[in-house]
DNA sequence: CGAAATCATCGACGCGCGTCGATAATGTAG
DNA sequence: CTACATTATCGACGCGCGTCGATGATTTCG
């Protein structure tokens, strides 16, 4: 293994000539640049990552911190995020890890701040006042949320245009007729963002709350006409439930679109071509997303503290007709 | 954050006593011990990580290495892997991180291995004559790998002991008097430790390749009485599909265990149990056998290079009756 | 009681790199 | 040609810790 040592020797420059050359904080002139560059070429020389964590340097590693992602049946979707990130951050020379913490505990997080071992911090399946949050501020980490936690505090995150989602699949929905809309959730409330948009839109809520599995999708389809008798539209904010749901309910003689219609609004589109019928969405490009959550990440930790704006993204899909709704 | 040097003062002490009393290579006394540790606790003294690393120690960090977590469809059984490997190593003050590799390429894992921030290296998802083994090999990185990959070549596993399994499985349906045994695999080929088994107990095998997922197990149930009139016992080696296949067949009026017996070697007992009706397996305790792979881990960290010694461990579990199983 | 062996502890050095202050080389204006 | 700003480069130091050799304290044995 060389060092910055043997990379100066044998370009015949001093060590921090080498450091300068790497960080660009000096102007060097170009001559010497070409044979430093030459040198760390021809030596294979690479950065030690521990000796420049411990020099001050903010190590080139993000950690992608999630707590749920082993814990609760795992989701394509977090596969698509986390191997965005992977590739977001990759492209700018940057290694990504995942740093499990089993639960609420702080102490995973504390550790792993730390360890100083970190660049920057992607938060990930993030609650509502979420209070890690909180303890990746006062630690003074460059961070960037996936999802949003609350809001009146400034923080970079990357999230999806929710509002606008549900405006989309709603607006869909109404256009075609349909003024009673089931909401497939895996949640006990309807989303704030959901209810205003369904306001605006003067559309009738119905939530039906589900776990987001096969067995989910199954149950409900069961007797779904009789109880749901009025909901003809369904806007469904699951993944495997829905697509359980739409096989379930077609097979027992339910027609999609003929009988009900529905939207899909976070799925993937290889989920959504999986059932049949197929099942139309507001598209959620994950992937796409979280590529880019990788790349801020990477313009956070680079800009460094003395930046004290705060990025943000918030991303809407098109809505991808795939057949499953139809004029009520 | 204190430092060692903070430690030594507070305690009356030199450094070199600190770091002697946290690694213990060299004997300290009892009173000066116990002032060390104080002094640490009132500080809230932490190891700087770079530093020790930096310093040529090993750095207690294991890092997981699996390249097809996030692009496969996600099992039950990988998080269960991942978080008994976790939770084993936290055990013993060890922090543990999943470094995704995106494909085949050696790149990711030199760099891993050049960054020297890791203590060890549990390999997981190996293949048949994986070269990352040798990669790893070559480093000089403690590593342990989560299942084997080929025979004749020294290294650390863990694995389930798949010959006796196989052998479970098979002698139970053979005394119920099934000899012409389907093997649902996602594989093109039946594995050799089945053959064998098989071979020994004079059974006929009958490959059934289908893709782990909801489909591959509805499109097996699909006609199976006609496709496989000789099929009346079942061995399975996938989890999701095995599941579907099961639900599915009960549905189209295929008895289990009237008319087909099924085995499953693959599946966590919440998966076995998801079904209607239930399915009977050779226990798969991923959890456990994850747990017993982390501390394995830390042992081979601990043991340094002059041990030479490699360690194995081989895991059958019991077979558990569920039912799906009955006298042909 | 003195010499040798053992034990507990200390001091110093180096790991590889980031960065500050200083210096040499070059350019600019008076 | 001198005085001074600018640019390119160097040398030295420190980050926090692991570890080796050395020292002083204590015990053992002849």
């Amino acid at each position: 293994m060389s060092t910055r040592a043997d990379v100066a020797k044998l370009a015949g420059v001093s060590e921090s000539t080498v450091s300068y050359v790497l960080s660009g904080k000096r102007p060097i002139s170009d001559s010497t640049k070409q044979r430093v560059l030459a040198a760390i070429d021809q030596l294979g020389y690479k950065l030690n990552y521990a000796a420049a964590a411990l020099a001050g340097g903010s190590p080139r590693m993000v950690t992608m911190m999630t707590s749920n992602l082993f814990l609760a049946p795992p989701s394509r979707i977090d596969g698509a995020l986390v191997d965005g990130i992977v590739n977001g951050v990759r492209g700018s020379g940057f290694h990504s890890v995942i740093w499990p913490i089993s639960n609420e505990d702080d102490s995973d997080i504390e550790m792993l701040l730390e360890l100083n071992f970190s660049g920057g911090v992607i938060l990930m399946n993030v609650m509502e006042n979420d209070p890690r949050v909180h303890t990746l501020e006062r630690a003074k980490v460059p961070f960037v949320v996936l999802g949003r936690t609350e809001v009146g505090f400034a923080y970079n995150y990357v999230d999806r245009d929710f509002e606008n989602v549900y405006k989309l699949a709603l607006a869909h929905l109404k256009e075609l007729g349909h003024t009673h809309i089931g909401v497939i959730s895996g949640n006990s409330e309807i989303h704030d963002f959901l209810k205003k948009a369904a306001a605006k839109l003067k559309l009738t809520l119905n939530l039906l709350s589900i776990r987001n599995n096969h067995d989910g999708g199954i149950t409900l389809a069961k007797d779904f006409t009789k109880k749901y008798p009025n909901v003809t539209g369904i806007i469904s904010l699951l993944d495997i439930a829905t697509v359980s749901f739409v096989n379930a309910a077609t097979s027992q003689g339910i027609s999609i679109p003929g009988d009900i219609s529905i939207v899909g609004v976070n799925m993937l589109e290889e989920q959504a071509e999986s059932s049949s019928p197929k099942i139309s969405t507001v598209a959620f490009n994950a992937y796409e997303m979280a590529i880019s959550c990788g790349k801020i990440m990477v313009e956070v930790i680079e800009a460094g503290k003395n930046s004290k704006k705060k990025k943000s993204e918030l991303w809407v899909g098109d809505f991808i007709d795939r057949g499953s709704t139809s004029q009520l």
